[in-house]
DNA sequence: TTGTAAGCGTTATCAG
DNA sequence: CTGATAACGCTTACAA
């Protein structure tokens, strides 16, 4: 009835072994200063008792607050960073007795020499970790460099920073997203024909490089009758709500058999205004399957009300969760088990999205 | 800015109120025996210091074992019960220090004098909570009634036990994966008309219910143009892989124009043979689109070849997960947070398929 | 190179 | 009703 599966402690271990507690603690935790037989005595008692650390006494016995820096854009993909801000501090809220510490800091317009001052200046040795959404910049990579040089452990977030010498990455398979979109768009649209338009924030950015990559692979795989019209990129829009009013009405006045579009980087009020406007003025454009990306309140109402047929998106909880895992493992050395990274990608219909 | 980190512990919360440890433990864990002016000065005190119990250091003092008991059934959704089995075990060795031990048992035919028997003979009290995927009949409504009135949490897993005292369901809303279907299959179909048919294990129970009333709401909001046809149950097949086979060709030759199939139970073997067959040598079948339930290796294979379209899933990961979280606080009478039990409704193409 | 002993924050078992 | 005090399993000075 009682306890039949007690686990064997250090103290079972010490005694196996022959040894003392503290010795079986640096040989756990690969601490230097013992005699390599000694090492073995231990290693074998450990096999032999099938002894797993309680990692709750661990971090209890430890006292020790983690603290961990997140960088996260500030001037764009606005909802979606809101959001992600908004869990991160609900995140931190729960795990409060987990003894963990985030801080989280907007680069207002990504200004590399902001990113780059606060890695700098904050992080030497009050940060266990940090998390970086960035472009991929030669500013961005210096500072991921310039953190990790002080074996602070890193993670790019969303946007992939492989030049770097980060950590990890955690986010979603861009080249797969795409994939998805464009699988969403042809294989499921009325007339497998047709010309398909592609709406981006910043053309050159290698989330959009590489969605765009993976939807033209599948709309050359999938069927002949589609063609991929020129990139529209928001980012060459001024502030005018009206630029791309006008700029999307031109090419649809060229172009009457759009049949598709992607909005392969966040969703605007002023484009999804536009795309609404489009959808409900003419009946043609009816069937016109249109997919954007992340779920925030702008895409729900759009889904909600027809505008959009489908959103892409990465879990942020799935993101956080990874993030801190990953983290915590590197700050302690525990070279546990590193899941795989990629998060899940996610659509939504209307008809399956979680409550908000 | 420094480590202003360090939490208030009871200690703080004894010296505040100007009690001992143990009366905080106490009013902490809603023990009797307390002045109810002595939990106000505690209570008082928390606020003020703004305590939150460390959960590490309670459960290491407590040090107790939680056992709970999955009864999953063995009969069919084979491919689905295994996969969860497995992640179950995954699960148990991944936190072993959380001092969690799981039962796993599966129910044959699902008798319900077996799972009745199980019930009453093993629960009493060696198990401190019960998560338990089966049909709802009276029996298991029964068996379920008998666990909850010994005090133990009781989970309905998957398919809810609507009428009986289960304390949580925990799965996918199935109204809601139903119209997600629907919607897959209309919104993004081709001609916008054609017959529907809907492929089922068991016609009466509830899972299919639900999902084929949400299913219908959709067709019938969307367009005028589909008909759904009498559903097809599996379960009144023989054992012969033929006869599947045979009732579809018949479906086919009488009613010419199917233009989507949900198959809203799990998809086995004989199924899939059957519908890539009608995939693969009708043209005309080809845009045909094919949703079922359940990413499982057979429902991979399906989705790689083309033969399915799209598969509606529950996270398994999710659903463990919850499970476990609900039982622990259910067990700890921590009155916790309970985060809403249901699961994401994920969609699966070819393109987004997480790994294995 | 190894051992001893004092905590970490909570819970549990006693006495008062 | 309330208060000491000893665990719980692990880490970490400080000794040896």
């Amino acid at each position: 009835m009682k306890d039949l599966f007690i686990k064997p402690t250090i103290n079972d271990l010490a005694r196996e072994a022959g040894v003392s507690l503290a010795t079986v603690d640096r040989v756990m935790n690969n601490r230097p200063g013992v005699r390599d037989a000694t090492i073995m005595r231990v290693r074998h008692a450990v096999e032999k008792l099938g002894y797993v650390r309680n990692t709750a006494a661990a971090s209890l016995a430890r006292s020790r607050f983690l603290h961990f820096l997140f960088i996260l854009p500030d001037h764009r993909d606005d909802a979606f960073c809101l959001e992600l801000t908004r869990r991160l501090h609900d995140y931190e809220a729960t795990m409060i007795w987990q003894c963990l510490h985030l801080t989280i800091l907007k680069a207002p317009n990504f200004e590399p020499q902001t990113i780059k001052k606060w890695v700098t200046d904050i992080v030497p040795d009050r940060i266990d970790g940090v998390a970086l959404f960035a472009p991929e910049t030669p500013p961005v990579r210096d500072a991921i460099d310039h953190i990790r040089a002080r074996g602070i452990a890193t993670v790019a977030l969303v946007s992939d920073q492989p030049s770097s010498t980060r950590d990890y990455f955690i986010g979603i398979d861009n080249v797969a997203a795409g994939r998805t979109a464009a699988r969403l768009i042809t294989r499921f649209h009325p007339h497998r024909q047709g010309r398909l338009l592609v709406i981006t924030g910043a053309r050159l950015e290698r989330n959009h490089l590489e969605r765009r990559f993976g939807f033209d692979c599948v709309v050359r795989e999938t069927s002949s009758g589609f063609t991929v019209l020129p990139t529209v990129e928001m980012k060459r829009m001024g502030k005018d709500p009206q630029e791309i009013h006008k700029a999307l009405a031109h090419i649809f006045r060229r172009d009457r058999d759009i049949s598709g579009i992607y909005v392969s980087g966040g969703l605007g009020p002023d484009l999804a205004a536009c795309l609404r406007h489009l959808k409900q003025t003419h009946a043609h454009h009816r069937k016109m399957m249109i997919v954007a990306h992340e779920l925030t309140p702008l895409s729900r109402q759009a889904l909600e009300d027809g505008t959009l047929d489908a959103v892409i998106s990465q879990n942020q909880e799935d993101l956080i969760r990874n993030t801190i895992d990953v983290l915590r493992t590197k700050v302690d050395e525990t070279s546990a088990h590193l899941a795989d990274n990629h998060l899940r990608i996610d659509i939504f219909l209307k008809d399956n999205m979680p409550l908000p």
